[in-house]
DNA sequence: CGAGAGCTTGAGGCATCTCAACGGTTGTGG
DNA sequence: CCACAACCGTTGAGATGCCTCAAGCTCTCG
């Protein structure tokens, strides 16, 4: 049961749960696999579609468009679920892959039911994260939409790094980055050579240092100024009023 | 039992509800009411958080910049749900309006979960249609990273097209639309002065034509092949194999 | 030792933005 | 009923942020 800490460290920043939950999640989850680094990952796998938890290393989703153009839509690190959405619906043109070796676990939609039905907290916490990544995805848009390049890095490097504090991988002045420039610069709808020089900018300010694998924070205040960045959309004090979603034990006419 | 007509018909394409499940959602969403257009939507309009289920007429959701520039962030039509994601979680900066004069429910946590605790089959076309609001904000994450302008348009008018179909509020060769020029280009990321000349551009083109309160598309193959538009992440045919999230009779280990 | 990938820099081009202006429509208050 | 404000749609001219093309260096891996 050693396995499945990332998922239980991002959501007891939501809920703590008991030994029964737990041994409910490393039923249902605890299949974890090796992954070596830059290896596609399969939605449709099985007969079944499958979505994928991160446990260990770096992995990310992303379409190719017609004329050949990549766009990164999400990076995930541990704790992170991709391809939830597809687990839903069937979309062939989202792919996804590994950034580094990594240990993910494989979750199929009957898996997720089971979840969801046993375990109504575990289900609230799921649905807490879920907002919280939608959220990201707003934020991500507004980065795409509306702010500069400048902005657009400096929003993504706060945000990447509060992600990796929630789950214990940041550290006091900056984070251990396997994301090469390309790849982030497809994220953010940038060139990498535009993403180059704008590191470079940001270099200079005295803002941030991007290279051998490390992004440094110089000056996180600078930064979340330049960027607008506001993290609430992040935050994790914040627990609904109301009665989370999956307390199956009322009935209600 | 008149109103809730949209939800139902846009859930309609996932499943059909008995009238036990239609008395639900009246019960639990069927408070309908009328607001002007260009009104402010309040998420903390009560002690609680609350969310807005557009019944008829449009609305949008959207954040302001420090720096006073606008992202839209969606366009919420009959049957959409809009601030689901604020209703798991305190997000003070989005902010929601309507276009024109509209008719919505107001959702609160409470009413969420309990239809998603009593109606197992609601619930599951609630998380089919999450999965379909996700897969547009994939792509509209798309349309504002790598896509050109023209391109943007055409997609988000097939888009909007496909969606409207999808509750009988679309024309055979294009549809109503109540939206201004500014208003699109701050979905698309775009000044309304270039948006302005590329609707001329796909004008001539004689791909559609936008005035009037009216988007006519003139060439949908057209259309389709410029922005590489797929809509199989609208698809409504797809039902998951699986058993759907919600269903609780069942105990699992 | 060669191939491939990433990082970096230079020079030029262009898609989109900014600033500016005008006419039409709608709503509003005196 | 008129005057005015506010918003929208449209067009022009100039500026610029980011892209494209091109090249060289380093490192890793087979």
């Amino acid at each position: 049961m050693h396995t499945l800490n990332a998922l239980q460290r991002k959501l007891s920043s939501h809920s703590q749960f008991d030994s029964a939950e737990r041994k409910i999640l490393a039923a249902q989850f605890g299949r974890p696999q090796v992954f070596a680094a830059r290896q596609e990952l399969d939605f449709e796998k099985y007969s079944d579609r499958n979505a994928y938890l991160v446990e260990e290393g770096w992995a990310y989703t992303y379409k190719i468009l017609p004329n050949g153009n990549r766009q990164v839509v999400e990076f995930g690190i541990a704790g992170d679920i991709l391809g939830f959405c597809e687990l839903q619906m069937r979309r062939g043109d989202l792919l996804a892959a590994t950034v580094t070796p990594a240990i993910l676990h494989e979750l199929t939609a009957g898996s997720f039911a089971a979840v969801m039905r046993s375990a109504p907290r575990i289900a609230a916490a799921l649905l807490w994260s879920g907002a919280q990544h939608q959220g990201m995805m707003v934020e991500h848009l507004i980065d795409l939409g509306r702010r500069s390049a400048t902005q657009r890095v400096a929003h993504f490097m706060l945000e990447l790094w509060q992600r990796l504090n929630m789950v214990s991988l940041g550290g006091k002045d900056g984070f251990k980055c396997p994301l090469s420039q390309p790849l982030i610069a497809d994220a953010l709808g940038l060139t990498a050579i535009h993403l180059n020089r704008t590191l470079r900018e940001l270099r200079i300010a005295g803002l941030m240092v991007m290279g051998d694998g490390f992004v440094e924070i110089r000056d996180e205040k600078g930064l979340a100024q330049l960027a607008g960045y506001d993290s609430t959309y992040l935050d994790q004090a914040f627990i609904p009023k109301a009665v989370p979603y999956g307390t199956h034990q009322a009935k209600v006419a």
